[in-house]
DNA sequence: GCAATGACTGGTA
DNA sequence: TTACCAGCCATTG
């Protein structure tokens, strides 16, 4: 169930694929705006990260990062805190996720 | 239709 | 790692 996290208009259809996508991410796993664009099949990452921006509010935002395994900007902080309650694999000395581990294929492991 | 903007992506320096 | 450029898709003015 994907509610407003205000009294804001209600999103569309595709909004509600994305965000549904972004809730079905495994804790210690992340997923790049351009892998849930293809997974929705529909528009492309600009289009996924404007419907984070709008409604990223009520799912786990901080396992959407950018190909590079950088997250949101502007929430940079808020999401290592996540990352390293969930066990998220980091790099070292850099804040950002290690994709090469923690990208998700959608699959839970099977 | 054109120009500007955006929680993007890949290549090059 | 950071910076610049070109490509991509949709929304807004």
């Amino acid at each position: 169930m994907i509610e407003a996290p205000s009294e804001e208009a209600a999103p569309d259809q595709y909004t509600e694929e994305v965000l549904s996508v972004v809730e079905l991410i495994p804790a210690g796993r992340v997923m790049s705006y351009g892998d849930i664009a293809e997974y929705v099949g529909r528009g492309g990452p600009r289009q996924v990260g404007a419907v984070m921006s709008h409604w990223g509010g009520g799912v786990p935002w901080w396992r959407v990062v950018r190909a590079d395994g950088r997250p949101a900007a502007g929430h940079e902080v808020r999401a290592l805190s996540h990352y390293a309650a969930e066990g998220t694999p980091m790099r070292p000395r850099t804040d950002r996720v290690d994709m090469s581990q923690a990208r998700w294929d959608g699959r839970t492991g099977g």
